[in-house]
RNA sequence: GGGGCCGUCGUCUAGCAUGGAUUAGGAUACAUGCUUGGGGUGCAUGCGAUCCUGGGUUCAAAUCCCAGCGGCCUCACCA
């Protein structure tokens, strides 16, 4: 690594382009504690426009924010068995306070089912009290050995998760649905990261549910990250921390649970998929800064007159709630601006030039594609906001057009290993649903299943692996982070 | 947890093979001044290094050996 820019290119080296860019861009940093990050004010803007949107949505739907405790007794964890197998490798305890041992060690948060299913016991008493909605922004620790990777694996990370207790199993299931297209369309909407979705298989599913569906999205490299999961965890946390309501028809009753949740791995995958070899690109809904102008002064009355107008023009964009940065640092030439703020991906720059004044415009630059674009002064308003939706748009066509190019179909498992060793990416193979097969085909290429489509697709119905029926139709494989 | 690579001013690095004179050199960044300004301006001056840490070998260690820590790549596990 060397200089400002980003020396890497992003097709000639992924992972080292991938920790130029989050250095370079200052979007974090490594922490002095191995295996954490700190997350610095432009990608932490990122999780914030996320957390807005996200908030909208939940709290629109009768869901609140709430915050529970990040120490878990041991003996919650171990409540639930297969949830307890599931997390316990990954687990930070507390094992001393002050110079006191703990009677209990407390685990620091892995997730937090267990303990607001403890409280929930506790408020839950009738019918008339569910559903309950609850949500919960906070940090989570898992203990993770090896390899960090900025955003996408670290010890610690911020998350979401939404716990939801339902009178029925029908009302968890809208639930868990509900979750997932909210999910679905941030992501795609604000992110534009297409994704796809489905439920995993059950060597993939959550520890402690019923089962799991998630959202899952290629990466350049061709390796899959899950953007997300929604869990219906039926009534089997219910069962062990006891939440039951009395129904209308006076009798007990478990209640239906779910959990869902998105971590700030989010801010990974788009730095990942809109990412170029210049460095970041914002989508423009989540871009802290969405316009930069820039001033090219030159000596002399000129210098006056351009600095003025630039401030107007910002002060005109400003007026419309577009986040406008005027760049108007004196150490600094246009042209090093240029690369500065393309680094950092801002998607619309603006020029402005003895030139532009004289003409009465202004030169927009569009970070998606680079294109230069003359715009009268008047036009400036309109311009920009058209532009930022036509680079949202843009930037997810071209990540569509990267989802589709990544995944193929294969009709037989010679095939499957070819495309997973070339070029990676989705494989759409049928499945006869043994996890023998699932676990072979870990085991020989390194590819799981990521989802199993909600609607069947039956035009392929031998299991790649095993020549045998595949009723389940066509799921999707590959490697993943 | 396994395998591989790496660690020298804030950053990127030279030096390390074959231990000693380079005062640990350069570039960049930073500070000041002038200059310049439509794609990382140019000049000058200045500031800046426990050579990752701890042991060991040696008359002598940035350099050789061991251990630890941290990072990257990769496998396993996970969001």
């Amino acid at each position: 690594m060397s200089g400002t820019g980003v020396t890497v290119k992003k097709n000639v080296n992924f992972s080292e382009w991938y920790v130029e860019v989050v250095l370079k861009a200052e979007l974090a940093d490594y922490a002095p504690v191995k295996g954490c990050m700190v997350i610095r004010p432009d990608a932490y803007a990122v999780w914030e426009k996320i957390q807005e949107v996200v908030n909208q949505k939940i709290k629109s739907t009768g869901h609140r924010n709430a915050y529970f405790p990040m120490f878990i007794p041991e003996a919650f964890l171990k409540q639930e068995a297969a949830h307890f197998a599931g997390f316990t490798p990954e687990v930070a305890w507390i094992t001393q306070g002050g110079d006191t041992p703990l009677e209990e060690k407390l685990a620091v948060r892995p997730t937090s089912e267990t303990i607001m299913y403890d409280m929930f016991s506790k408020w839950i008493r009738s019918w008339r009290d569910l559903p309950l909605k609850i949500n919960q922004w906070c940090n989570i620790v898992r203990w993770e050995t090896k390899a960090t990777k900025l955003f996408l694996r670290t010890r610690e990370f911020l998350w979401q998760e939404g716990h939801t207790a339902h009178a029925t199993a029908e009302d968890a299931e809208v639930e868990v649905i509900w979750a997932l297209n909210m999910y679905k369309e941030v992501i795609e909407n604000i992110l534009a990261i297409p994704v796809l979705i489905g439920t995993k298989s059950e060597s993939e599913k959550f520890a402690g549910a019923l089962y799991t569906t998630a959202l899952e999205s290629i990466m350049p490299d061709g390796k899959a990250l899950q953007m997300g999961t929604s869990h219906n965890l039926g009534q089997h946390f219910a069962k062990v921390f006891n939440v039951k309501y009395i129904g209308e028809d006076k009798k007990d009753h478990y209640v239906w649970q779910t959990s869902w949740g998105i971590t700030t791995r989010l801010i990974g995958a788009m730095i990942m998929v809109h990412g170029d070899d210049k460095g970041l690109i914002m989508p423009p809904k989540v871009a802290p800064i969405q316009v930069v102008i820039i001033p090219i002064p030159f000596k002399g009355l000129e210098a006056e007159a351009i600095a003025a107008k630039t401030k107007e023009v910002a002060e005109i964009l400003r007026a419309k709630s577009i986040n406008t940065l005027l760049d108007d640092r004196s150490e600094y030439t246009p042209g090093w601006k240029f690369n500065q703020w393309e680094l950092k991906g801002v998607p619309i720059r603006v020029e402005l030039g003895p030139r532009d004044l004289k003409n009465g415009q202004v030169v927009m630059v569009r970070r998606d594609t680079g294109q230069k674009i003359p715009v009268k002064e008047a036009n400036v308003v309109a311009t920009v906001e058209n532009l930022l939706q036509e680079i949202q748009d843009t930037m997810l066509a071209k990540a569509k057009a990267l989802l589709d190019d990544k995944t193929t179909l294969v009709t037989n498992y010679d095939e499957f290993k070819h495309v997973i060793e070339s070029k990676g990416g989705f494989i759409k193979a049928a499945w006869c649903g043994n996890p023998e097969c699932e676990a072979r085909i870990k085991v020989d290429t390194g590819a799981t299943i990521r989802i199993r489509p909600f609607e069947k697709d039956t035009t392929k119905n031998i299991c790649v692996y095993c020549n045998n029926e595949a009723k389940g139709g066509i799921v999707y494989f590959a490697r993943s982070y």
